[in-house]
Parts: structure tokens; sequence; C-alpha cells
DNA sequence: GTCAAAGCGGACCTTGGGTCCGGATTCTAC
DNA sequence: GTAGAATCCGGACCCAAGGTCCGCTTTGAC
């Protein structure tokens, strides 16, 4: 037998309550003049049933963002090329940290909130895990690159929540620009074939 | 006229407050076991004296860090090469990168500190200004790279606290290890002359 | 020594994440 | 349909920690 099925409300409350947080969050300027309390009383529902079914505000924003994430985690793991695994990995890698980015820049204050409530470190979250394993593999495979590890870890870095929310926010870098200086970093550091 | 000089025991207590802190971050597992009040205590202090003198915990991080950065701050500006303003920019980004690393990997804690309480993003602190707009105008005189801008940002994201903290303390990288792969990271984005 | 200004410090306030439990709801068994 | 138990609801409540306030003390100028 699979699991007890929950009960009819839970679940209905379960979506009222990510329907809320994903419009308040896109809402609000800084993530956390969101609170807890705030979500509850938009999706009409108590405290409590939103502890209950998140475990605390870090569980609510990963469920949260890994909803979102889920289309981008299928085309990464079987789906067609650039983003797929038949893709070779000196095409795949700037595809890979162009998803993240563009993922980021549609979802900034969630991003935002996320890698900040993330109790530590976002590193220690598994999505990122995930992200970082993937992109190691792909970059072993890349033809006079060494230290992979480290590589991807500094290639993600590069499309932080807080930079990019600086850059689009702050700064007001235009989206093509930035996808487009993101790719001309990893061009670089896939092996500077670019212009010299 | 100067500014009314400050009384006596208020430069005293400064002093003793930025000490008793900078002990207590080093010997915590994570900054945010620390509180205002245990800074307040160790100082032998009440927390009315800390709060003046300081503004808020940012406001106290930052007075911290700034002190402990101070020595690197005046060897970049006034020093001789590596770090000092005479080098060629080829080895001066990643003298400069190597100095942000080592500092961070040196005082850890602090660093943590101070990027996750960083009202905002760690990118509003003008300390961050500083460091990005020199890397930047170092980059600039790099032959045949462009959007210095962007590339400056992302080499600083590759040295955040909490990405070297994640690697020095749960994945037991060794410090010269580390700075191998960030300087090696470099040397590709720099005009990949290392091996192809 | 005197007096005003500057500083001190701990009691107190506020805010927001997280808990609790009496009552309402839903599912299952008959 | 209905009884009963398991599950869930929700808002009152708790607590920790940042930040404020104000009566008392210390300092330093005259």
């Amino acid at each position: 037998m699979p699991e007890r099925k929950s009960r009819k409300d839970a679940v209905r409350n379960r979506e009222a309550v990510l329907a809320a947080a994903d419009t308040l969050f896109a809402r609000s300027e800084s993530p956390d003049d969101i609170t807890m309390a705030d979500i509850a009383g938009a999706a009409g529902v108590g405290k409590g049933t939103l502890f209950r079914a998140f475990g605390d505000r870090a569980g609510l924003l990963r469920a949260l963002y890994e909803a979102r994430l889920e289309p981008i985690r299928e085309a990464v793991e079987t789906g067609p090329p650039p983003l797929g695994p038949a893709t070779p990995p000196q095409q795949r890698v700037p595809a890979l940290l162009d998803a993240v980015l563009c993922f980021k820049l549609d979802n900034r204050r969630l991003a935002l909130a996320l890698e900040e409530s993330a109790s530590g470190s976002p590193y220690q979250a598994e999505h990122y895990e995930r992200w970082h394993g993937l992109l190691q593999a792909v970059l072993e495979q890349v033809p006079g690159l060494t230290d992979s590890d480290f590589t991807a870890h500094a290639l993600l870095a590069a499309t932080r929540a807080d930079l990019v929310e600086h850059l689009a926010g702050q700064e007001r870098v235009p989206r093509e620009e930035m996808r487009a200086q993101l790719a001309s970093f990893i061009t670089r550091v896939l092996g500077g074939s670019g212009r010299l």
C-alpha cells in the first residue's frame, strides 16, 4: 500500500498556501517583509495549518521553489537538446546555466527568499547538490578542464539570486544583456576559444 | 575643529565590544547563535551601550570587518606588488582575489555573519562596492576582455563567504588546494593561456 | 568642588517564527 | 445513513532576539 491518502481539505489548503505565497512573494519588494502570518491570512488559513503542512518557513519556500523548478528539472533530465542529456558538453554547460539564470530572473523574489532563509547556507539545500553534481559531471567531459568540482561551484555562484537581483533590480541590467554576459563568461572558462 | 572628542569610557567600551565580538565569532559554530546580548555580556557592557556605539547588528559586524580588513586595504591601495597598484593586471587580478579568499578563510565566521546579516544583500555594503570597483578597473586593462563589470561580479562571487565556508568547513578542502583552484579558474577567465 | 553634558545599562517593548489543543471535518466500517 | 475515530483546522499563545528608553553614573571643563 502506498500511503494513507491525505484528506481533501488538507491538499486543498496546501495548494491555497502555495498559491498565496507565490503571489505575495511576486508582489513584494523584499522577501522578508512577507511573514508567515501574512501567507496564512492570504490563503484563508490558520498559522497552524501552514506549519503542519510545511514544517517551517524554509520548508514552505523549498516546496514552492521545487514546484516552480519542476519543468526545468524534467527538461534537463529527459528533454531534447540543448538542455537534455544528449547535448555535447560544450553546449550543454552554457545552456544549463542560462536556464538557471532565466529561472532566477523569472522568480527573483522567490529565489532570493529561499537562498537567504536557508538555515545555514544555500549549499546545504539538496537542490543545490543536484545542480552542482550535474554541472560537475558535464564539466568533467570538457577536454582540458580540471577542477570540475570547484569550477561548478564558481559558475553557479555567478547566478546567485542576490547577484541576479542586484544586477536586474538595482543596476537595471536588461535581461538579454545579462544572459549574453554570462554566456561569454562561461565561454572563456570553458576554453577561451572566443576571441584570442 | 575636528569633532568633539569622545569620552574615555566610550572608546574603551567600544574597543571592549569589538574584541569580545571577535572572540565570540571566532569560537562559534554558526554566527547566528551569537546574540547581541551575548556580545554585550562578554564585553561587560549593557546592550544600550552596544547599540548606541554601532547602531545595529549589521553596524557592529561592519565595524569589525572593516577593522580586520584595514591592513589588506592598505596593501592594495599603496603597497608593493603583487597587491599594490604598480602590478600588471594579469598578475594583480589573481593576487587581489587570492587576498580576498585568504581573508575569508582566516575570518570565516565573521565574513559569514556579515554577508548574511547584511540588510538586503551583500551587494549594498560599500566595501563590496570598493572591491568591485577596483577589480573592474583592473580587469578593464586586461587585453581582449569585455564585460569587466559582470566579470568582476562573477569572480567575486567565487569567493563568497558561504561558499568558502562550505568548501573549507563541510567538504574539508585544504586551504592551499582551494587557493590553487581559484587561481586556475581565474587564469582561464583571463585568457585561457593555460593549456590550449 | 560643582555642574552640565555625555554615557551607561538593564528593564522593557515589539516582532515574527513556531507550538498547542479544543473543536470541526472527513473517512471508514457497519 | 450513521457512529466513531483519526485527522486536520486555526487562532491564542510562547519565546527568543533585536532594538528602545530613561533614571542613574561618570567625565571633564571651569
